[in-house]
DNA sequence: ATGGCATGACAATCATGA
């Protein structure tokens, strides 16, 4: 048996629902995680999702933002500890949302884009990841189990870039969000992508314009990053590219990590999380 | 140096994204 965790940047729920409904139908993954929703709380389509066998954790506002965890009811528990915002950290930006189901942590999180470097916006990206670390650095201690998945606005590497020399030092680019990025991957958590052989040229965001997508232009900036008692039971993680291929696409494409269920007893693989 | 495209709020442009 195995056990799916997925990402994704919807760039608006409303716009992006069917989309949404067809694809947990046709792939019918256990925990998602949705950033960008733009929806006021009282206008999440908790009842379309609930039709298709998922109960929905949100926290939004209106035009900007919204983040949401949605749980397969067939095969998910039920959420403890709902958490909505980092702590320690006033922001009336819906950025955030963390719960724990079936002895995991999971960590849905929008990093802010940052604009350009230097700027108010990336002066406040940096503060932002900073609090989010040191709140993880706790949470790691109370869950062994721990995934951070989310659109993080950050490329880790030139290889995640599709002109690493244009866009060095840039934003998503920069030497400090790279930094950071590594600070999150010192509390003890995998890439879950890196775990694996990829394709080169691997990209979850590609721009709108310019023909980006079929130019093979894009970033990659969502990720899903394991505690590495995850890690050692995680047999995947890939792309779904298709979905940016479709009509009135989101901007981003999703992230899948598969994981063997605990039954399974885990030692699937060696851990190869870095040092 | 700027716009390209997309979304939402709002009612013609503007903020934001990455």
């Amino acid at each position: 048996m195995s056990f799916s965790l997925a990402t994704w940047n919807v760039n608006s729920l409303k716009v992006r629902l069917p989309h949404l409904l067809a694809w947990l139908n046709t792939r019918p993954l256990d925990i998602v995680c949705l950033q960008e929703t733009k929806l006021a709380d009282d206008s999440f389509p908790a009842r379309d999702l609930l039709d298709v066998g998922y109960r929905c954790h949100f926290a939004g506002q209106k035009t900007y933002n919204g983040v949401a965890i949605l749980l397969r009811a067939e095969s998910v528990g039920n959420a403890d500890a709902v958490v909505t915002g980092l702590p320690d950290f006033d922001d009336a930006q819906k950025r955030v949302i963390a719960i724990t189901v079936d002895g995991m942590r999971i960590v849905c999180a929008y990093f802010p884009n940052g604009q350009a470097v230097g700027s108010e916006k990336y002066a406040y990206k940096l503060k932002w990841i900073t609090a989010l670390t040191q709140w993880l650095r706790n949470e790691i201690v109370q869950h062994e189990r721990l995934a951070l998945l989310g659109d993080f606005n950050i490329a880790p590497e030139p290889r995640d870039v599709h002109d690493p020399a244009l866009w060095d030092g840039q934003i998503l680019c920069s030497d400090a969000e790279r930094e950071a990025f590594r600070g999150l991957v010192a509390l003890g958590l995998g890439d879950a992508f890196r775990l694996f052989d990829q394709p080169e040229r691997s990209f979850t965001w590609w721009d709108y314009r310019d023909l980006a997508f079929r130019r093979k232009m894009g970033l990659r900036i969502d990720h899903i990053l394991l505690t590495s008692a995850l890690a050692r039971i995680c047999t995947g993680c890939s792309i779904d590219v298709e979905l940016r291929r479709k009509e009135r696409p989101s901007d981003h494409a999703p992230v899948i990590a598969t994981l063997a269920s605990a039954s399974d007893g885990g030692a699937i693989r060696p851990s190869v999380l870095q040092p």
